[in-house]
RNA sequence: UGGGGCAUGGUGCAAUGGCAGCACACCGGCCUUUGGAGCCGUGGAUCUUGGUUCGAAUCCAGGUGCCCCAGCCA
């Protein structure tokens, strides 16, 4: 996969990357290393494109490296599914790992870390239960209560360790934790776990070998080091932990990567919580993980979106540390900035009404031309067949027209896009009074769309070939939610917007439609930006809508 | 009420003691063979009180508000 399609964006300036500039010149480091650690528990999403951008983007400018390594310690929610799913999305990104690693690679090096801690009196294996452990931990206002077993000879410690390691001890009898200060401010310097058991759990990688396994924070600062990580990127909620992130490389005597911390991306009309989406797809709120109205990686690639318009919509929200929600206006935004330039131009008619052009002769089909791309001369021009009953919008006829309406109705006279100009004479309804076919005749001096006579019309309307055009499936997707924040209220499950998907199971397609590839993205004059979906075959497209064009028209209906 | 962090237009990010700026959104105009795009323009912000300084969004002190931490999750 080629990266040609990533804009080069000026260089980001914020205060991670001032922090890494100067740690380069006071010689903290001569070179820069970081990396991205995700768990495999679950798909990435927006919000991971932030972290993923700033991990990969920092290593690249500076002419350093990042390395991929799954945190994989809790073999109770980690899966491979999510291993291949997490390093597709970030090849679709356009990011290369200099290496794949695992926390798994190091258990056998952290368990000895957690040796050498036991014979520095530095930790100790704790039989209290977890309740007792939890009880003891004080409060936010109160210290903590020292455990029995605190002051456990090291030798007992080793001992008890290592059958802990051999698996000797059920789930939960005991742990082996850090001796800091249970009376500290900060509650993860009270004594934390630094190894659970956990006997049954095949892991996705190691399977039954470990019957113990170290928790996040006595397996995060020493992967990174181990790694010879120099920035250790991550998001606010690990603010707190720093100090036991640099106690624990402090007693063990190894290599010191800098931890630094940014907010994550929060979105309007958005969650990105993984408890969330989990429960969206487990209850079938939507049809799987990359269900194109989805925040994963994979759903906005579903849906349309550009690796180019998600890294313009990260860098253009951005690093800071303030707590912060994203209009997702912006990624709107950006995915139109992109397709704009390189989507070529298609006609659609989602909701077709059939056009007769009466005084058009019955046998003749003329070829018009249309351009691909106004914004791309390089894209050409296509041929657009043209005959007497074609299909045109619903929406752009109005037996009695609103006020500032343009379009067609009675009378009035429009282009056709790329056509001709033709001017309705009346519409065709059924026993019901449904406007089912709309009459019109045309000047055949206007062909191409322009009037030799210079009269102008005020509006242009698109409109696909009855005779040539294809029928095909299109899905419109809508905001998830509908209120910006979806936890407003009952929570996000009440806040579901019903009318998140609309199916349309009748459009009519410009012919040149028919052989769209899967992930193939066109903008369907009037109406907005699609992409084939893998649901489609060939013949039989099925078009997810990405977004909409930017309809102005809709205030001024709103307004009148 | 312990510890840590953050406060700049509606939203997000800049301004690193020297004219508060950019983007999105919003509003208005021009242009248009997409009511798209493009172009031009309007309005709107430094949480608060005091201090230092010729000069403070920036430094200091107090106050207020919001976020994170009491998993054998990450």
């Amino acid at each position: 996969m080629s990266n040609d399609d990533i804009q080069p964006t000026e260089k980001a300036q914020d205060f991670i990357r001032d922090a890494v500039r100067e740690d380069l010149k006071n010689g903290r480091f001569n070179h820069i290393r970081t990396r991205f650690p995700p768990e495999p528990n679950g798909y990435l999403h927006i919000g991971h494109a932030k972290a993923l951008i700033i991990d990969f983007g920092i290593a690249e400018e500076s002419g350093g490296e990042c390395n991929l390594r799954f945190d994989d310690t809790n073999p109770t929610k980690e899966d491979v599914e999510y291993v291949d799913a997490i390093k597709e999305d970030i090849e679709w990104l356009g990011f290369h790992w200099a290496n794949e690693f695992y926390a798994s690679d190091y258990f056998e090096q952290i368990y000895q870390m957690a040796v050498k801690l036991i014979q520095k009196g530095k930790a100790y294996v704790d039989e209290q239960t977890a309740e007792q452990v939890s009880k003891n931990r004080g409060t936010l206002t109160e210290p903590g209560v020292e455990s029995p077993w605190r002051n456990r000879p090291a030798a007992e410690n080793l001992a008890l360790f290592e059958r802990m390691k051999n698996g000797e001890f059920p789930d939960g009898s005991l742990t082996l934790r850090a001796k800091i200060d249970m009376a500290s401010g900060n509650i993860n310097l009270r004594d934390p776990v630094m190894y659970r058991i956990l006997q049954t759990p095949p892991h996705h990688r190691t399977g039954s070998q470990w019957k113990i396994y170290p928790m996040y924070d006595f397996a995060h600062g020493q992967s990174d080091s181990l790694e010879g990580v120099t920035h250790s990127l991550c998001s606010l909620e690990y603010e707190a932990h720093r100090p036991l992130y640099e106690w624990f490389l402090r007693e063990l005597e190894i290599f010191a990567p800098r931890q630094i911390e940014f907010a994550r991306l929060n979105m309007n009309y958005t969650v990105t919580s993984k408890r969330k989406l989990l429960k969206l797809v487990k209850e079938n709120h939507v049809r799987g993980w990359d269900d194109p109205r989805m925040p994963t990686l994979c759903g906005l690639r579903r849906r349309g979106f550009t690796r180019a318009a998600v890294r313009d919509f990260v860098a253009r929200v951005g690093v800071a540390k303030n707590d912060s929600v994203i209009d997702v206006a912006l990624l709107e935004h950006c995915l139109r900035d992109d397709l704009n330039k390189r989507a070529p131009r298609r006609m659609a008619v989602l909701r077709p009404l059939k056009l007769v052009i009466d005084n058009y002769p019955d046998d003749l089909t003329e070829e018009m031309s249309a351009v691909n791309n106004p914004e791309d001369p390089a894209a050409g021009t296509r041929p657009l067949p043209f005959c007497k009953e074609l299909y045109i919008e619903q929406e752009d006829f109005q037996e009695t027209p609103q006020p500032k309406y343009f379009r067609l109705f009675p009378g009035n006279e429009v282009r056709l896009r790329y056509a001709y100009f033709v001017k309705c004479t009346h519409a065709v309804k059924d026993a019901a009074g449904n406007v089912i076919e709309v009459h019109a005749t045309y000047d055949p001096n206007t062909r191409g769309g322009d009037a030799p006579d210079g009269r102008k019309v005020k509006s242009t309307i698109h409109w696909v070939s009855a005779r040539h055009a294809i029928p095909a499936k299109v899905r419109l997707y809508d905001r998830l939610f509908r209120d910006p924040d979806p936890e407003a209220g009952e929570g996000f499950l009440q806040n579901l917007n019903p009318a998140s998907l609309e199916i349309l199971p009748a459009c009519q397609l410009e012919a040149s439609l028919a052989e769209a590839r899967p992930g193939e993205k066109f903008q369907f004059e009037r109406i907005g930006y699609f992409c084939a979906d893998a649901d489609g075959t060939p013949g039989k497209p099925i078009f997810n809508r990405a977004v909409s064009l930017k309809d102005t028209w809709a205030k001024v209906a709103g307004k009148g």
